[in-house]
DNA sequence: GGCTAATGTTATCAATGGTAACTTGCGATG
DNA sequence: CATCGCAAGTTACCATTGATAACATTAGCC
């Protein structure tokens, strides 16, 4: 009787399984929300497969049952990270729908904070190995839909109602290239390195009002 | 004697170590060069020790005699990327020193077309791995010089001869962003996919001609 | 010529991603 | 209500990989 040792010691133990029951309610979502954790703990994608299915309280075997291997659920990751920015992205413009100028700002804040906040998110989102992963078309999709989010408060700002116009598309990707490379320049650590001075102390607020003040001043200044 | 099958076979097989020496000339350097290369062709970082030592030659152990793990040979790697990049945007630059508009347009594209067709080198360069690594200073400080270079640009088309002036520093991070931004968005996939037309065909010399039209209209337009 | 240290090799280990074969239990079907 | 099939677990196992230890060989210095 090799499973009744497991079934009784794990539920017994610490293990976040409630019941002593062998199916798991539902270990696609807890294998994501846990391995988010142990991402944003340890800062980066290198968690083990077999680390993860012992906080979930299964065998390490049993995440190939959901997830094809190991990319997969990094997708699963990634898509759920591009659902939290969105998240993010989106309270933070809220209620300035007619000051485009300071929420696109105050949203471009929004991406570096959440990037710095949750760099484990950040990198899978972001992974080139996603993109040779099967999963990649979802991870994208997603992508899109915040990137289309961005592209709204751009034609806010823009006073146009065209979203495949020239001018908002190149803005909108200037805006995004810039919080974007900002963000990973902040993850490996060469902005507090090059700029070398305050970034470090205060990290979060002062980078965000850097986001601010880079954003702001561009090319058609008036209104 | 094991050891004269291996000097004999690895030397007259397609190995790259010339004589039958016991002893290699210069390991570091060829383990380095050889890493660039097989990281070139696979993409990304996740390379083994053990191919790596194969194709330069040598058994995997020795690699240890002069990297103290694979964390240090990556920080070789990025050193040796930063200073590629570093020539590369020197290069594009040359001759431009009285039109600097046009010369940090040129340079941005060069930057994020060595992104592009070094992949690897890019990976390594800006992994946060690095970071946590011994040999992260010495990576850091080749990524410094390399931003001096970019700060040299700045000036010339801001007519500042401070380099410390805060518009001097928020124009180069502002440019360094765009840039570093855009490269990370195409290696991730993300520009051609929200893009979704025509960066794909023509990768290189469409992207280089986004990069000039994004750098070009910055808040002070006219000269 | 011999000593020593640097460099390279073999042997080995632990961790990890992934697969195969077996087990358990939910739920449909007679 | 019995039972049968499939989904979802588990154990055992394998190959690869990073890393270390112990041993072998050569270069360079006396």
């Amino acid at each position: 009787m090799p499973h009744e040792r497991y079934n009784g010691a794990m539920s017994a133990a610490s293990k976040p399984r409630p019941k002593d029951a062998y199916h798991h309610g539902d270990l696609p979502a807890a294998l994501v929300r846990e391995a988010v954790k142990l991402i944003a703990r340890r800062g980066n994608l290198d968690f083990s497969l077999r680390d993860l299915a012992a906080l979930v309280g299964v065998s390490h075997a049993a995440v190939y049952r959901h997830y094809s291997d190991k990319a997969a659920l990094l997708c699963a990751v990634a898509i759920n990270g591009f659902e939290l920015l969105t998240q993010t992205v989106r309270d933070a413009g809220v209620g300035l729908d007619h000051e485009p100028v300071q929420q696109l700002a105050r949203q471009g804040a929004a991406y570096v904070g959440m990037a710095v906040r949750h760099p484990g998110h950040f990198a899978a989102m972001f992974a080139p190995v996603i993109q040779s992963s099967s999963g990649s078309a979802q991870v994208l999709n997603a992508a899109e839909r915040a990137y289309q989010h961005l592209v709204q408060s751009v034609m806010r700002r823009l006073r146009s109602t065209d979203p495949d116009a020239a001018a908002v598309q190149a803005e909108a990707l200037r805006c995004w290239a810039l919080v974007h490379g900002l963000a990973c320049l902040q993850l490996s650590g060469n902005l507090t390195a090059c700029l070398g001075r305050d970034a470090h102390t205060a990290p979060t607020a002062e980078l965000e009002s850097l986001v601010a003040s880079l954003l702001q001043p561009a090319h058609s200044a008036p209104t």
